[in-house]
DNA sequence: AGACAGTCTTGACACTGACAAGATGCATCT
DNA sequence: AGATGCATCTTGTCAGTGTCAAGACTGTCT
């Protein structure tokens, strides 16, 4: 790496994605602007509409990789758990890539018909609903879809309640405990909570 | 109402707070603008300001009147029937009010330590919380927190995903009706699925 | 009548996203 | 080797936005 920027930054893609990432996990997508993400890598105001064409390109970009990272921890939690660990994997990708999560569920801040995104996220949805069956398997098709929807709904309503500090405060610190504790009301019972163990 | 507007315009901060409600309803809060609301009220683009200090300062004032709505339709909902239908209100809120709702969940838009917001999300979360016990009274304490905290994320993370499209078709358009379905599945486990019933 | 506070306007500034046109460097073909 | 084509990045520019400061207008209170 030369001391002189070379006139081609050489991956530059990648850098204004990665700083894009960090700025919005900083201050939220609303207070993210193009030239100061240029001014971070170093290049000039309008190198980024090159690459992403608009604000909004850039942000189908973060939200096609947070697709693309969700899907991935997921089959990664069903290959090694069962159900509830799945949805303790949508939680942990939440909280641990709070920017990705945050425009992924906003499609008006980016082009959701998007070709690259639109696949990420049958991507994610594939490997959701991969494992729905296996915690009522025993029950009809619509039951097993309502069960499917009812785990996501409360794993995705978890996530943001507790990004945005909206949950009690006694659930503790630990957003992944605290997720399996709830979650283990859905898919155990209320008899059961599991909190601490 | 005189056809020459006076200097003065009578009631400008409920007329911009309906307007802002308006325009975030139909192309969300990130692309709101001060000018336009302004343009839209017929006074001068600095006039918001005054009354609400910045843009953040007129997204409090959008938060805290979601607060109120829902804390209303909470209580309403928990005299006239039980817990499950807490819930579906708190769908139908986010669906009526879909403008508030995605305000209020985005504390980096405004002032989340606002005095008057902070007072409305109280009485929201006393609402909310208020009908708690009656669905696990015989429960342990603890029992009954994560209850409560698994019916909010269930509901909450259902009226987030269906705003924004992400819920399964089959599911149905009448988001009440799936929300019932749904979170029947928490509160009287999977066995009985009364979707369409 | 006069002072005063609240309401709204005017003017200005820095910043942003977007567009057009040009400069630069790499790869490929003849 | 030299020329061509193309992706990459820069420079310059424009309309639009949020915010601030200063001033104009209006109702109220003494």
């Amino acid at each position: 790496m030369p001391e002189t920027r070379p006139y081609h930054h050489g991956d530059l893609r990648q850098t204004l994605l990665a700083a894009a990432v960090d700025a919005i996990a900083e201050s939220g997508p609303a207070r993210l602007s193009l030239r100061e993400l240029a001014r971070r890598a170093g290049v000039s105001h309008a190198a980024p509409a090159h690459h992403f064409g608009d604000k909004a390109g850039l942000l189908t970009a973060v939200a096609a990789e947070g697709y693309h990272l969700l899907a991935d921890a997921l089959t990664a939690a069903q290959q090694a758990g069962d159900f509830l660990d799945t949805g303790v994997a949508y939680v942990r990708f939440a909280v641990d890539h709070r920017a990705h999560f945050e425009v992924m569920y906003r499609p008006d801040l980016y082009h959701p018909d998007d070709q690259a995104v639109a696949a990420a996220r049958q991507r994610a949805a594939d490997a959701l609903y991969g494992g729905v069956g296996t915690v009522t398997d025993t029950r009809t098709d619509s039951g097993i879809a309502l069960a499917g929807a009812a785990a996501w709904c409360l794993v995705h309503g978890f996530a943001t309640l507790w990004l945005n500090h909206a949950l009690p405060a006694g659930l503790g610190t630990d957003p992944e405990a605290a997720a399996r504790a709830v979650a283990a009301v859905l898919f155990q019972g209320p008899d059961q909570p599991q909190v601490g163990g």
